[in-house]
DNA sequence: TATCTAATTGTAATTCAGTCTCAATTGCAA
DNA sequence: TTGCAATTGAGACTGAATTACAATTAGATA
């Protein structure tokens, strides 16, 4: 078992649920993933790889993991579906999201992280996370 | 006509679309609002001043009120409900929130816009708006 | 002012992500 | 090994949001 295994296992264990086959699957191709994915794209992946669970345990593992913090929920994207992103072992990130295609762009901008922790000192506040989105057009899409 | 209808007529005329009655119900609605709603809140206030206007026509008139920066989407809630905020005539502003208490700084720095700007140039992506929250410990909070 | 046409509207049907029910199964503690 | 609470999959269900379509209308033009 590698460190998210374990991390997700003690953390169903400290309250009464169980490390199933399904979950450590789930969890595993998370794992695996290096970016954003919703539900249907992680459910045909496993399928892919001979993998037999539901979509309702997908649905019901998920935000347990959002709870252990190896995965959050994503920005909104175009279409109403919820994206996930791993952040177990990951640096942090923000994004920029096409409005129309639902493109994603992530970027991380060092005087901005800055700026924020200047701007969290004069408020003696002390910040534990962050998430900038920008939303708008790519490229493409802003000459439709 | 106030400024925001002034605005958004201008905006429709610019695409080849029409300021109805229903766009300009919705419109004055959403000016009269000072904070976050839905489109069933929207709906039941014009029903109960006697308007008959549509949920489908909400539906279709509210993304292009985002797109003329006079309300924004907010921050996805816990059911998935999208919410939207009047911004026109209001300064942007970000937020800085406690964990603990709930406090919320509201706050902006002129600095970290130009940056955003300058970042979505690199990508020639054009932004339409932005959304940058700060969680952690007020310093109330950060010593208990 | 009357005419014309593309845009818009309301209704109702549809879509579809996400949730829930329930019977069958299973992990795991004793 | 047993007992049982937790879990699973299948499929029904929910409800926000979208769409098709026929009727209506804003607004440009003459």
């Amino acid at each position: 078992m590698n460190d998210g295994e374990i991390k997700y296992k003690n953390y169903l264990h400290s309250k009464g649920q169980k490390f199933t086959p399904e979950r450590q699957i789930i969890l595993k191709e998370v794992l695996a993933l290096a970016h954003h994915f919703d539900v249907d794209e992680l459910y045909e992946r496993l399928r892919r790889k001979g993998h037999r669970v539901s979509r309702a345990t997908i649905y019901r593992t998920l935000p347990s993991l959002v709870e252990n913090k190896i995965i959050k929920e994503a920005v909104r994207c175009q279409d109403n579906i919820t994206k996930y992103e791993y952040i177990f072992g990951h640096d942090h990130h923000d994004h920029i999201v096409c409005i129309k295609c639902g493109k994603i762009y992530e970027f991380k901008n060092e005087q901005i992280e800055k700026l924020q922790e200047i701007t969290c000192k004069g408020y003696k506040f002390k910040p534990v996370e962050h998430r900038l989105g920008i939303r708008g057009y790519c490229q493409k899409c802003r000459r439709g």
